[in-house]
DNA sequence: CTGTGTTAGTCCGGAATCTGGACTCACTGT
DNA sequence: ACAGTGAGTCCAGATTCCGGACTAACACAG
């Protein structure tokens, strides 16, 4: 009887990021996202520049058209062809990309510099920030709470 | 002797994103690094909050602290007893989890509405966006591009 | 000093997933 | 007729994951 008592505060958080993950929280997920990003929709060639195991890779891309970020389009008739786009929700993931992308640029560049270098259409290298919608500011840790809502 | 040719362009590409996952790209030890960003860092809590299995909290934590994005510290001398910190690299993944909990707040919410509300220092709450540093824009991926080095 | 809690793990065995490689099927282009 | 391509599937062995039970080392209550 006292079961509830003790796991009061005992259970997992509802959580945006735990949901998130729960669906993109893969390697080969993202990495498949991000082929379809650089404009590699196809099949064998998500294959190739990701190094997924190719039945991995075909469970991955079920599950990202299953939950709607990705979509399969035929593109050719008679040898059919498929070719994998991004939805709405699917291009919202880019700034989870970049973000990753970014830490990696900064913490594991190897000695040949950062392997992939974005422009952006602004004519500069592309270096992406986080900032407060609001107040315009960069947006760290120690400047952000937890607001109690319930 | 073919072979080298047939398999030019055929290996993964080299990719700050790929390399960032091979670290951070699991539900897990994400999850662990939102708990000590919420301010929670022991073991107990963190396998509560997370719901992960504490065996597998125990090696991602222990993944985590050789890679250098939590430290493990002492809090306690007699019952032997430790908290985990985030370092500098650590804290740089917090544009990484916020993408997430947008992207999660966005597309997954439930009839609850959000389920963590965060306010920023400026007194807002906090909707964060990727900007480009170069010129404040936005950043979409329709409007950036790979800039060819090698 | 006995019993109950707390913290930080470890140990275990079965279940689920991942992996690389081979294989398929339906074409096309030479 | 034969090699090639695209999009997968199938397989068996290796690896990981999972939940639950267990440990050790203390603290505090009665």
């Amino acid at each position: 009887m006292l079961a509830d008592m003790v796991s009061v505060s005992a259970r997992p958080r509802e959580c945006s990021i735990a949901r998130t993950l729960e669906i993109v929280g893969e390697k080969w997920a993202l990495l498949a996202v991000r082929e379809v990003f650089l404009g590699n929709g196809r099949f064998d060639e998500m294959v190739r520049r990701t190094g997924a195991p190719r039945d991995t890779m075909a469970t991955r891309l079920r599950a990202l058209v299953g939950t709607g970020i990705l979509e399969r389009r035929q593109y050719s008739e008679h040898p059919a062809r498929f070719e994998y786009h991004l939805t709405e929700a699917g291009r919202d993931l880019y700034p989870v990309i970049l973000t990753l992308m970014h830490w990696g640029d900064k913490h594991l560049a190897g000695p040949g510099g950062v392997p992939l270098v974005l422009e952006h259409r602004c004519g500069h290298r592309l270096s992406a920030e986080l900032v407060c919608q609001a107040c315009g500011e960069p947006v760290v840790a120690e400047q952000t709470r937890p607001v109690r809502t319930r």
